[in-house]
DNA sequence: CCTTGACCTTCCATTGACTGGAAGGACTAT
DNA sequence: ATAGTCCTTCCAGTCAATGGAAGGTCAAGG
């Protein structure tokens, strides 16, 4: 198979797949033309990777769960962990968008939006240095920001 | 004021502050021996960057923002567009996260988590390649991963 | 045989918003 | 004079791709 049927058959783009082999994910075979040669389970790695990533998996994480997908030995513990880790971040990112929004509509909500320069919101953003340093606005609170 | 002071003061690390200053949204005067030096417009410009960007807002999102708070004469419906954009974004993103979240959940709960191989986690991510291009596992879905 | 067009290849640059570190100048205190 | 802390610029790296350039390969049609 060459690149472009294994990328309509996993639903990745060609970019992706060989980003995917860069990283050391895949090693597809080589035709004598220096084309790539996929096989079924490359294929299937590939699904794998979709779907592991489609559910936010870092590649680090996808990495670690096809190692234990090709280990017959695994424990279910190992892949449990990975899964619960990644669980417990998109719990955590939840509620910081949640808290991040709750804020947010308030402004939105409190702001005329007509014509005239009155607006609450950038009277919130703006107000003074004092209440934003007296309310924690430090740099510990590594946010990931940009929602 | 010197760049640790004003880093201090507004919770920004001094490398953050440097590159605002380097993408044009502030613009603080020089002493004589190549220092920055800061004044209160621009530890209050920097206060509103870390509010606006603490609450997710782009830096493009900032500049616009910033601009509109220069601007005596904006309307607020301007600075609500802005706001209100974010916020559908932010409500997509929680969407997401939680759809994630729940299938994620799903699969961890119903794995032993013990020292056997079988992990239903590992057999959904690698199920069948025609499941995946079934179930509309294509890149059209571009979701912000990496949470 | 030649051309067209659709593939494929590699390599480099860019994205966003920083962050880390190196190399070196400036200031303060002892 | 020296130590230590602060400041400067510049370069590289992060993460997971994505865009594009330059060029090789292949199958079909004239």
């Amino acid at each position: 198979m060459n690149i472009g049927e294994v990328a309509r058959k996993s639903g990745l783009p060609p970019k992706t797949i060989r980003y995917y082999e860069s990283a050391g994910l895949i090693e597809p075979a080589r035709t004598d033309n220096g084309y790539r040669d996929f096989d079924d389970s490359d294929l299937h790695r590939l699904a794998f990777l979709g779907r592991a990533r489609g559910l936010g998996f870092t590649i680090e994480e996808c990495r670690a769960l096809l190692e234990l997908y090709d280990d017959r030995q695994r424990a279910s513990a190992d892949v449990k962990r990975i899964a619960e880790g990644h669980l417990s971040r998109i719990d955590a990112r939840i509620a910081e968008l949640n808290a991040m929004r709750d804020t947010l509509a308030d402004l939105v909500s409190s702001c005329a939006g007509d014509g005239r320069p009155d607006c609450p919101i950038l009277a919130d953003l703006g107000a003074g240095v004092s209440r934003a340093s007296a309310t924690g606005n430090r740099p510990a609170a590594k946010a990931r920001r940009q929602a």
